[in-house]
DNA sequence: CGCCTGTTTGACGACAGTCAAATTAGGTGG
DNA sequence: CCACCTAATTTGACTGTCGTCAAACAGGCG
């Protein structure tokens, strides 16, 4: 479906890095991976030798079945981690959603480095709290109040990017929302629309593109809870 | 509804311990909490002062919308770390479902012990990589799917107590099954009925308590992956 | 024995899925 | 720059799985 070639860009440490903070046995910089849009970064069953940070952009991760059903079983931000698995395998599916640079580390890097290993801590308390409100929209809102979730957590995390304005730039299709809130694309599209003639999204320049009239009342179509 | 009174237990440093390991600043063995069935360990909004391990037994962690909806989001086995979150106050409810015995730590306690970080992140990779799993039953499983994959995986969680039997006690009431699996206690019994008279599930000595005659059976009935 | 909680079963309805077709958007090459 | 081609999106009609409402049943504990 993509091309699954990435530029690889493996970046030489900085050379003061040597000389830095004593704690750290070795230093870990990792190495720099661009990737452009709908690449692949990883396979279920790779060899889980490297996790990768995210620096800019955004990945998705996701589960195939054997019939074809697929579930986005997170999507990650910069900051974010993905690829630290405990097994031999990756379990999941890892693809850009935009042209993204990734840190790319090896497995061993986290015994070597402290700070890296307080890094890695922090940000899966984070991935996990973010799946647990994933959890609640998967299991128990309806279809409009999970793309409501969906569209408030995206305009959160583009918060930085947009300032204060209030369009949000989709980074996923139709069909990759639909499996994301584990929908159908039909279903995710009427919902759409049944939102625009609400009044509680509007179009944008393109398809990717919404604006959101009224935050808080998008929010509380979401149902509440932090996202 | 229940009792929330836990015997709290603040065992002290076994003596020997203070003079172990020097990378350790300071030694941090937590504080062993026992709780009956069924009792609190903390609630949603709680100042997020202190972390736990499962020693034995085992817990839920969910979260309720405003209209009383619940979503099981965690189910937590001996080994795996609850309530450590990045920010202020705890953002679940978290509740044992049998007698439980607890390791509490302070959060501060990870800065402190490079061991505990240690075992922390590893423990973070396995409980993100079930939620993984349960977001792929949540989005894409139907019903009988997803009960055949629960059942799945609490006989794994038995297997070492149990050794070879067939036969997996089911620590969750119909309600909290179905609050796992983003489904209603009535699907959830009508799809244990459906499965018992296929032969995939036979009636135990109680509600609670289940046979699995042929496991391979089950695993395939809960659409192949990991659990 | 009786109450309370948890479980099971039934009848019916609704939200989201399936199948199908039309429309739009992007990207490529002439 | 435009025509064309493919992929993505939108909309419609119908179906089915699971939710809702209701009632009966079972089990544990005082």
């Amino acid at each position: 479906m993509f091309d699954q070639t990435a530029t690889i860009d493996r970046q030489s440490v900085p050379a003061g890095a040597f000389h830095s903070s004593p704690i750290d046995s070795s230093h870990v910089a990792g190495s720099v991976v661009r990737f452009g849009r709908h690449k692949a970064v990883f396979r279920a069953g790779d060899d889980a030798e490297r996790f990768f940070e995210v620096e800019s952009g955004s990945l998705m991760l996701y589960r195939l079945l054997d019939d074809g059903r697929r579930q986005l079983v997170e999507i990650v931000f910069p900051g974010g981690i993905c690829g630290l698995t405990a097994s031999e395998a990756y379990e999941s599916d890892c693809e850009t959603l935009m042209p993204t640079v990734l840190r790319s580390y090896r497995m061993a890097d986290l015994a070597r480095s402290d700070s890296l290993r307080t890094r890695v801590i922090g940000q899966l308390q984070r991935q996990v709290s973010a799946m647990h409100d994933h959890a609640v929209s998967l299991g128990r809102k309806t279809a409009e109040e999970r793309v409501c979730s969906l569209i408030v957590r995206l305009h959160g995390v583009a918060a930085n990017a947009e300032a204060a304005q209030r369009s949000v730039t989709l980074p996923l299709t139709r069909t990759e929302i639909a499996d994301y809130l584990g929908l159908t694309l039909e279903t995710v599209c009427r919902t759409i629309t049944a939102l625009m003639r609400r009044k509680l999204l509007e179009a944008g320049r393109s398809k990717a593109e919404i604006t959101v009239p009224n935050l808080s009342k998008l929010r509380a179509a979401a149902c509440c809870d932090a996202f």
